[in-house]
DNA sequence: AATAGTACTTGGCCATACATAGTACTTTAC
DNA sequence: GTAAAGTACTATGTATGGCCAAGTACTATT
């Protein structure tokens, strides 16, 4: 138990929460939101990401649309769909519930000291 | 893929985080833990945090002395080592940027409505 | 045709949260 | 003194996601 470890544990279900926020607010594809996720300081990596628009899809959150480009192979834009924007509403609920009650724990120290 | 799911993976590691902060306020046993996190909405069942103890224990986080109870078993009373102390401090900068990067990218959609 | 760059894919590893069942000790009731 | 109830801790097995590493495929350049 390192902790680089745990900071790997704690990013788990987060990063999701992020990526569908980045694809709510218009078609992107997968540098797009590297991109994104690296002005944000969270840095991820493509075998993160890639696993992680696959399961989107295939729960029905995402979908998306293969455009050309004019420098490279073709790239898949994604959009939410009416799912994810629903699964999208429970996560935020659920990321405020989980920071508040970090929140409380934490700060009790704090002002204990 | 559904949103219990999700939920459950948001936890992994900042349950760590909560249980270590909980240990640096002073000695207490696994109910106490369980009372403080109940009171901050965060539900853990006893089958999640004896596990992460014992963790914490082989790992040299914290470390405990066995109490004798009025009313039952003797309890294992926690405290955080000197490495404890300091593995809160990497975890507690980790989870101030995850939330600032989190609080970042989620923001700009909610800027944008 | 060969090389470099971009975009996406796949298989395997590891650690944690959780469910579930079980052990051990103390007090109370008969 | 034995049975029952309550408290505290232990052990086993499952599922999931983040990451590494290697690989595929397409385009543009040389």
């Amino acid at each position: 138990m390192n902790l680089e470890n745990t900071q790997v544990q704690m990013r788990k279900g987060i990063l999701e929460y992020c990526i569908l926020h980045i694809i709510s607010r218009g078609e992107v594809y997968a540098s797009d939101m590297l991109d994104e996720l690296t002005a944000a300081r969270m840095i991820v990596v493509e075998g993160t990401l890639y696993p992680l628009l696959t399961r989107l899809k295939n729960a029905g959150l995402v979908e998306y649309k293969w455009v050309e480009s004019k420098s490279g192979p073709p790239r898949k834009y994604y959009k939410l769909t009416e799912t994810g924007t629903q699964f999208l509403k429970g996560l935020t609920d659920t990321w405020d519930e989980l920071v508040n009650s970090t929140d409380q724990i934490t700060q009790k120290s704090k002002a204990s000291v």
